[in-house]
DNA sequence: CACTTACGTAAGCAAACACTTACACTTGGC
DNA sequence: GCCAAGTGTAAGTGTTTGCTTACGTAAGTG
């Protein structure tokens, strides 16, 4: 989930990912779709995408088929959903628990 | 938008966010939070959640108190569900954009 | 006024990142 | 078997990032 959000918090990769949303597209495609930089560099995020589960690849041939991969975003977002709510209802463990550690400190030193 | 979801990027951030969700923090007691990393490391962390208009910082003699900005965090979540949403509708266009791409690559080429 | 508390900030560093160019590898058609 | 198409990968480069140590500074305290 972390490599997820570390993923799309590059701007290439969002798009990347928008243009295999909900239709498979080969990586040459993926690539043509962005003039400023190399097949290589769109490779290479695919690369990412791939590692975070963002994309899934499907072979054909000689080519590659990528695909967003719907569970995964799901995911990140029921995560990002629970990160927002959770925040409140876990805060008293938090607190307490940083108390602990404040106190173990100050006995340390 | 595009530095909010960068900050969130960073697990050490999303900590730090979650403690000053719904309280006032100073920034020593965030930082006495983290017994693995620096003081001034934690600063630099809150200068970056700050930028990015994730907390807001008010100051109290020499202290200054971090809070969770709730505005931002509801606004990255519309983008985000916008994003998930939108790629259906957005598609055609996309699709249509990139063939034009296309053509003009080649007759250039 | 000196001293302490609570901070930010500058400088430097190693690791990570987004690229590039060049090359290697498969797959399918002739 | 040879060649082209489609693609990953290795190596190198400049920039950004997350951190450290050291210093600077503003606001209260005696």
């Amino acid at each position: 989930m972390d490599a997820a959000l570390k993923a799309l918090a590059e701007p290439r990769r969002r798009e990347i990912l928008r243009l295999v949303w909900s239709r498979e597209l080969p990586a040459t495609d993926i690539a043509d779709h962005f003039a400023e930089v190399t097949r290589s560099a769109i490779s290479q995020h695919l690369s990412v995408l791939k590692e975070a589960a963002l994309v899934s690849e499907r072979r054909d041939g000689t080519r590659r088929l990528y695909r967003a991969n719907a569970d995964t975003m799901n995911e990140l977002r029921t995560f990002l959903d629970d990160y927002w709510t959770s925040g409140l209802e876990r805060l008293r463990d938090v607190a307490e628990a940083d108390e602990a550690r404040k106190r173990q400190k100050k006995g340390r030193h």
